[in-house]
Formats: C-alpha cells, sequence, structure tokens
DNA sequence: TATAGTGTTATTTTT
DNA sequence: TAACACTATA
C-alpha cells in the first residue's frame, strides 16, 4: 500500500526537527518504519547511527521487526530501537563508573523498591500502607524532575513534605550502599551524565545522529530532557504523537511535552495524520465529536474512507451479572450469525475487577478467553526467588535479593540470625553478605546460626565465580538443581499440581533465557549473567514463541491495556458515572483524562462498537443506581441505537442458538 | 504447618 | 460485598 501525502511527507522530511500528529489507527507504526527505512536508503544513514524510542518492549520488537522487513537484517544491523529504559540502561552500562556505580549492579523493579522503602520507614510511617504509597509516587516524581534529596528538603514546608524528604534521603543512601538501581535511574542518571560530562554527550551525539520517539505524549520531564540531550545543536528528531491519547497522566507523563516541543525547537514542522484506516464513519464520528469536549493545542479531525458501517449500540443491563450475561449472549450470537472468530472480540472495561463477572459467564458458556494484565510472568513468587538467587550471584551487596533467599529453600537461618546479622552489618556499615565473612560477627553469632549463613554466603561465592564463567544458562540450571528447588516447591505447594506448574515457570524462564541468548540481542561476547538478569529486571526478553493453538480467544482487558491496539468488534463496559468517568477522577476534576479513556476505547473498534451500562450496580457492599455516563451524552445520538430492554427474550434466544451451533461444531471437529 | 478467623480495602500500572 | 493478606491457634 502507498503512504498518503501527509505520511509521505512525514516519512521524507529529515531536515529538522519533526512532530507527527498522528490520530488513532493513522498508521503511525507505517510512518515511522518507513522513516528509518528512508534515512538508511535515501539519506545515507547508518542504521547504527539511527535510534528509535518506544515505552513498551512490545511496541520496541514489532517496530524492530518490521524494519527488518523493509530494510532486510542487513541493512538494519545496528539500528537501535528500544525502550526509554533499555536505552538508558544502554548509556549507564558503558559509563557506570563515571556514575561511581560498581560492576554488576542491580535493577530493582517496583516490587522490590516498596519492600526497600517499606522496610526503611517502618518507624516513620508506621507501616501505613496509604502513605507509603504516596511516598513512593513522590519519589519516582522527585526523580522524573531531577530533584536531589537536598532540594527535596529545601522545598519541604509541612511536616509530611519534611518526613518524605527524609524518606527519600535515606532511600537513596540505601540504594547506594546495595549498588541498585530503581527504574526511574535509568532515565535521570543518563540525563545527569549527559547534562554535566561533555565527553560522554558528544559520545552519544555522534552515536545518534538521527532519532525517533514513538508515543512522545506519553514521555516524563526526564525523559524528553534526555531526548534534547541525545539530539543536541543538530535537532535530527522525529516524534510521533497524540495527545487525545495521553491516559497515563497519572504515572508522570506530561502531554504538555507535545508543546515545549514547539517553543524548544522553533524549526519544528508539524504534521498531522488525520486519515484513519481503522474504523467506519460512524465510529470514528462518535470518537471525534466525543474528544471535542477536551481543549486541544493542535486541532486534528479524523475521517475515514471506510463506509459508514452499524450503528453504535447501547446496551442496558439490569445489574452487573446481568452485563456479563448480556454481553456474553451476544457474543455468542453475532460470532454464529457472522461466522467470525472469538479472537475478532474484545472486552475493554476501567477496572481489573471488573473482569470477573464476565470471566465466569465466559467460562459457563465455553467461551475462549484471554485475559491480558493481572499477575504477570515476573511476579511469580518462584520466578522472583530465582531472580533473587541470580541478582545476589550478581551483586551480593543486594540485601533485598539477599534477604528473599537466604531462606529460601530452608537453611535453618531464621528471623533471629537475619536479626543480629542485620544489625551487625548496619553498624558496620556493611551489606548481610559483606558482614557474614567479618571476624566480629562472633561475638555477635555463635553455634548453629552462624555455622549456616557462612555455610551459605561461602556457597554463593563459589557459585558466582562459577557462573561468571562459561555457560550462562547451564550456571542456572545448575544453580536451580544446587538448591533443589523442585523438591522446595513440591513441599510448599498445595498440591502436586500447582508445584509442577511452577517448576514449568522456572524452565519456561530457561528456554527464555537461551531464546534471548540465541537470538543477536547481545554484542558479542556480552552474554554473561550481568546482562541477562539486567534484561530480565527489564522484561526485555524475546517473545515466547508458544500458544498460538489456543490463540482464537475473546480479548479482555483494561482500557489502558488497549492502547496500540484494533479489533473488529468491541465491547465497552460499565459506560456509567462513578467508573468510566472514574469517581476519583470526577472528584479530582479530572475528567478530561477519562474522556480520552473513552475515546482510546471507542477508536479501538474497527467495525461495531457496543457500550453497556447497569441500572443497578453493586458498589462497596451497597447498592447504587449510578446514572449513564455523560460520555454517551456527548456521542452523536443519530449514531446509537439505544437498546432498553425490550427484547431480552430474543437476546436469550439468539444465545441458545449460538450454543447450540457451537455444540455442532464441536461435534463435527471430533469426527 | 495448615486452617480458620480477622482485618483491610477496593483505578489505571508501558519499565 | 468480596477478595485478599495477615495472624492466632491447634
Amino acid at each position: 500500500m502507498k503512504l498518503n501525502p501527509q505520511q509521505d511527507e512525514a516519512v521524507k522530511y529529515v531536515s529538522g526537527p519533526c512532530l507527527v500528529l498522528a490520530g488513532a489507527g493513522s498508521g503511525k507504526t507505517r510512518v515511522i518504519t518507513n522513516k528509518i527505512a528512508y534515512l538508511v536508503q535515501q539519506c545515507g544513514y547508518k542504521a547504527r547511527n539511527i535510534a528509535a524510542v518506544t515505552f513498551t518492549n512490545k511496541a520496541a520488537r514489532e517496530m524492530k521487526e518490521r524494519v527488518g522487513q523493509t530494510l532486510g537484517k542487513a541493512e538494519s544491523k545496528g539500528l537501535m530501537v528500544s525502550t526509554f529504559h533499555t536505552l538508558g540502561l544502554n548509556i549507564i552500562r558503558r559509563e557506570y563508573k563515571v556514575l561511581g556505580l560498581k560492576a554488576g549492579f542491580s535493577l530493582f523493579d517496583d516490587q522490590d523498591q516498596m519492600a526497600l522503602l517499606k522496610e526503611l520507614t517502618e518507624k516513620q510511617l508506621d507501616g501505613d500502607k496509604d502513605l507509603l504509597r504516596q511516598l513512593m509516587s513522590a519519589i519516582s516524581n522527585w526523580k522524573n524532575d531531577m530533584l536531589t534529596s537536598e532540594q527535596v528538603k529545601g522545598r519541604a514546608v509541612g511536616e509530611q513534605d519534611q518526613l518524605f524528604a527524609f524518606c527519600y534521603e535515606m532511600y537513596l543512601k540505601q540504594m547506594k550502599a546495595y549498588n541498585a538501581l530503581d527504574f526511574d535511574d535509568l532515565i535521570s542518571l543518563p540525563v545527569l551524565l549527559l547534562r554535566t560530562n561533555e565527553d560522554v554527550r558528544k559520545r552519544w551525539q555522534g552515536r545518534i545522529k538521527y532519532l525517533l520517539v514513538d508515543e512522545y505524549q506519553d514521555t516524563n520531564t526526564s525523559q524528553y530532557e534526555l531526548v534534547k540531550l541525545l539530539v543536541g545543536e543538530r535537532e535530527r528528531l522525529t516524534v510521533v504523537g497524540d495527545d487525545d491519547q495521553s491516559i497515563y497522566s497519572w504515572r508522570g507523563a506530561k502531554p504538555q511535552n507535545l508543546v515545549l516541543l514547539g517553543q524548544d525547537y522553533p524549526s519544528l514542522r508539524l504534521i498531522k495524520l488525520e486519515q484513519n484506516y481503522r474504523s467506519t464513519c460512524r465510529i470514528l464520528r462518535a470518537a471525534n465529536i466525543l474528544i471535542a469536549n477536551n481543549p486541544h493545542v493542535y486541532e486534528k479531525t479524523l475521517f475515514s474512507e471506510i463506509p459508514e458501517g452499524e450503528p453504535l449500540k447501547v446496551l442496558m443491563a439490569k445489574n452487573e451479572e446481568h452485563e456479563a450475561e448480556r454481553v456474553t449472549g451476544e457474543i455468542i450470537a453475532h460470532k454464529f450469525l457472522n461466522r467470525t472468530n472469538y479472537k475478532d472480540y474484545a472486552i475493554l472495561y476501567r477496572g481489573n475487577h471488573q473482569s470477573r463477572l464476565i470471566e465466569k459467564w465466559l467460562v459457563q458458556n465455553k467461551v475462549p478467553y484471554k485475559l491480558s494484565g493481572g499477575t504477570s510472568f515476573f511476579s511469580r513468587a518462584e520466578i522472583k526467588d530465582i531472580m533473587a538467587y541470580l541478582r545476589v550471584l550478581v551483586n551480593p551487596d543486594d540485601d533485598n535479593a539477599f534477604l528473599r533467599i537466604v531462606n529460601t529453600p530452608r537453611r535453618e537461618i531464621g528471623p533471629v540470625t537475619l536479626e543480629k546479622l542485620g544489625s551487625y552489618a548496619n553498624m558496620r556499615g556493611k551489606s548481610l553478605f559483606a558482614a557474614s565473612f567479618e571476624m566480629g560477627l562472633e561475638q555477635h553469632l555463635t553455634g548453629r546460626g552462624l555455622e549456616n549463613l557462612q555455610r551459605f554466603t561461602q556457597w554463593i561465592v563459589r557459585i558466582a565465580d562459577n557462573s561468571e564463567r562459561g555457560n550462562t544458562v547451564e550456571a542456572v540450571r545448575s544453580l536451580v538443581r544446587d538448591i533443589n528447588y523442585e523438591d522446595w516447591l513440591y513441599e510448599t505447594s498445595s498440591s502436586a499440581k500447582a508445584a509442577e506448574m511452577r517448576m514449568k515457570n522456572v524452565s519456561d524462564l530457561y528456554s527464555w533465557i537461551v531464546a534471548d541468548l540465541e537470538g543477536d540481542n547481545y554484542d558479542q561476547e556480552e552474554k554473561t549473567l550481568k546482562e541477562v538478569v539486567l534484561k530480565l529486571t527489564l522484561r526485555d526478553m524475546m517473545e515466547r514463541g508458544e500458544e498460538d493453538e489456543d490463540n482464537d480467544a475473546v480479548q479482555l482487558m483494561t482500557l489502558h491495556a488497549s492502547k496500540g491496539l484494533e479489533f473488529p468488534y468491541v465491547y465497552l463496559l460499565g459506560s456509567e458515572e462513578g467508573i468510566l468517568p472514574h469517581q476519583t477522577s470526577i472528584d479530582e476534576d479530572n475528567v478530561e483524562e477519562e474522556r480520552r479513556l473513552m475515546y482510546v476505547g471507542i477508536t479501538r473498534a474497527q467495525k461495531e462498537l457496543t457500550f453497556t451500562m447497569c441500572k443497578e450496580r453493586r458498589q462497596y457492599g451497597e447498592l447504587i443506581k449510578p446514572s449513564q455516563s455523560r460520555f454517551l451524552d456527548e456521542l452523536p445520538q443519530d449514531d446509537i441505537e439505544w437498546e432498553s430492554r425490550k427484547k431480552p427474550v430474543s437476546a436469550e434466544e439468539r444465545m441458545e442458538k449460538g450454543q447450540a451451533h457451537i455444540a455442532n461444531l464441536r461435534a463435527m471437529f471430533k469426527k
């Protein structure tokens, strides 16, 4: 397919900074991939001098693959397509000494971070979960705004401000002691480095001669700063974004960066992609009219050449049980009538808990479904355990990881021993691991405890030594064998089946590592455990190639998770005041972002879109009668079919038909 | 170490 | 209300 004039312009404008305002479904990924190809083939750029930055690993992988298809492997060699965080990590990895880090630093994910903060602030915050969460997001914001603990202290006004500032200082100190970084550091440290060190800045500006940024509206302050520093005076930059799809401001994203861009780069060329290749006119019209209620910096109106299509539907359900029943029935009937696949349907909702009832009904009616989100692979206990072992091998001073594994499996190193070790380590300003070798420890710990502990730490020294040499995967395998982890799983799991599943996860981890090492994701001899552990924490591994058989499933996910995806038929649950403009957003007067969320949901649909709402809903134990979402009122009413409860009988009939049809199909397949 | 009982909390979560 | 984490108890 040929590019349209605007896409073409966006691809070929390379002489200055360029902002591509890409509406939903307007082919922005095509523009980015074609532009990379254009830069290499027509403008004489080497692939290794081009970097493209995305927010998710998935997006990065997809883009890499598509560029590979257009350019070929040879020509795209060295091209940097990664997330912001991976890019930051790469910079840190090469410059860590300047930053005062030791080799083999640890990377803390949110859970590690939370655990550390909890431990650190037990006295100050008294285990108040809410405060703890506030503190964590405050720290994240401070790092995003590049504030040191001194600066934060200086600004603190209230009592709580000062307390938080104190906690921040402690946190930074402790992370330093652990030789550990958190996710925010992966951006802010490179920024700091590039700001202050001219050599390093020159080196990276020379390395990255053209930079492309995807989903630019989701950048936060430090990410944009990183972009500016990498781009430098040359201003060879293309960013792609859509302010109407900014739904992560609660995570620090600053959609205002779109405006700042125009100020920082006066020669900025603005290109709008307004043709939508995804949705019917009716769907698009609804989306346009809805989002017109939000203020805009850059006006844009999407249009589509796809025919009008079906009107949008609103299903009114009696209560949430009925809502789930109706949606399930609708899907079964629709599939039967239109001979579609399950995977053509998506059910979207505001909050994760909304999936429960739907799941129940889908299961009852034997409709296969795939739930995105929930506990991810990497937050499973068994994976965290193994990861903690690997982290300790790479960085024994990582007390967090050390504590997780010291008595898992059982080594008779109980709380008492650890308590004494902890206070001794604290006194000497050493990590737990390092403290276990100190002579003075014997005055605090004796007998069995000391013996067990030292046996453990000496074992670590031995294994760590081995794992640095030789085959990385083999090192992981033999580690798991060494600690009898499988036995431990069988001992502690509620059933043999559960243990099996957990062990399967562990072996999935191996195959993940194997696949990743075999791919060309590593520079020559960088296939060390260190690198693997970092990549694992960033979840930046190759996709696992399984699950193609049971792929035909209805997609269930939150509206947030649906961004960037598209589905022929979309069901949008709970279009009610209090849910879709969420109550807290109403209270905090932030309905605009909720409207964008609705907008994202609507623009996911290609052919048909159905909203649902309940007359009654149970919330925190009490029955409430929600009113319909204000967003429904904002939609063009001519394009909407309000289905009250006029023909529930026919819906049930259709559902029965659908089930009969499925039974037929099943019978046929069995033969 | 499993279990029953109690308490807590209810928005989204790219890395 | 319901789901979950935590803890008291045998």
